[in-house]
DNA sequence: TCTTTATGGTGAG
DNA sequence: TCACCCTAAAGAT
């Protein structure tokens, strides 16, 4: 469960576990954190929140627990003393009555004072959080034209925490899908619209990713496609993982190649290589 | 059983 | 840009 609007949904059923409770019981299977065990059983979970695909389960007393799920890690929620069936390696868990949230596979955990958590080489980087924070558009389009930005490709971008935290590999393409701009643009050849496009989409899909559990295409046509019969995995993107696929909206063939590192996947023609719209800074 | 891939991230050059 | 780290599951043999 790994991008951000995943990682926001596994905070919140972490919330609703301990949040607000007394930990009655708190196990860390690494050795180094050991000691914390004793320190933070007894203090009350204050709050459970994201920055990216980081999470910070807050402790009284002013000490947090850092997770990072990379692309393994998994959250359960449990009650009543139960365990999740699974072959997993258990590396977190809090207890608090009838509740429990455990953090299976994780390998990045880490117990955070203030100091250390304003210092955190990850958190100290990240941009802005689409779904904590709410950047707005107009905030977004001049990021986006900002120096240290601008000449970069925007495929590998989107997946710079320090642009704006939380986007993925799955993420990114379908956001510069809906956008309709090809991932290897960059923002200083846009024009200022499809800047504003692009804005848009990264706050839209975020949001709709969190609250559709992880489908990028749009809720009518997902439902349009459930209804015919078609598999989850069927209805859920417009382009990610669906290289010589037929684009869901022009029928050409959709394209693959690694861009920041990852493969990245887009429509050759809805997503053109050069500007359609305005040039940002025209002759005129 | 071995190899590859994956919704992630780091550090060297 | 690349090698590498992490863990799990899928695919190839």
């Amino acid at each position: 469960m790994p991008e951000g609007p995943e990682i926001r949904r596994a905070a919140d059923r972490v919330a609703a576990a301990v949040e607000g409770r007394v930990a009655d019981e708190v196990f860390f299977a690494f050795e180094e954190l050991k000691p914390f065990e004793p320190v933070l059983t007894g203090r009350r979970v204050d709050e459970v929140t994201t920055r990216g695909k980081g999470m910070l389960t807050r402790f009284e007393g002013g000490l947090s627990v850092f997770t990072h799920n990379q692309l393994y890690g998994r959250w359960y929620v449990m009650r009543n003393g139960r365990l999740p069936k699974t072959g997993r390696q258990l590396r977190f868990a809090i207890g608090a009555g009838d509740h429990r949230a455990l953090l299976y596979s994780a390998s990045e955990i880490e117990v955070l004072d203030a100091k250390t958590e304003r210092e955190h080489p990850f958190l100290s980087r990240l941009g802005p959080d689409v779904l904590s924070q709410a950047p707005t558009v107009e905030e977004l389009a001049a990021r986006l034209g900002e120096a240290r930005f601008r000449s970069r490709q925007l495929g590998a971008l989107l997946l710079d925490q320090g642009f704006v935290a939380g986007l993925g590999n799955y993420l990114r393409a379908e956001i510069l899908f809906e956008a309709r701009i090809h991932p290897r643009r960059r923002a200083r050849d846009c024009a200022d619209d499809e800047l504003t496009r692009l804005a848009r989409s990264i706050l839209a899909l975020t949001k709709r990713t969190y609250r559709t559990l992880g489908i990028t295409l749009s809720p009518a046509r997902a439902a349009e496609l459930k209804a015919a019969g078609a598999k989850r995995s069927e209805y859920r993107f417009w382009v990610y993982g669906r290289a010589n696929a037929a684009c869901r909206v022009c029928e050409k063939t959709l394209r693959a190649e690694g861009i920041g590192g990852r493969k990245c996947f887009w429509c050759p023609t809805c997503q053109p290589a050069e500007a359609t719209g305005r040039r940002r800074r025209s002759s005129s």
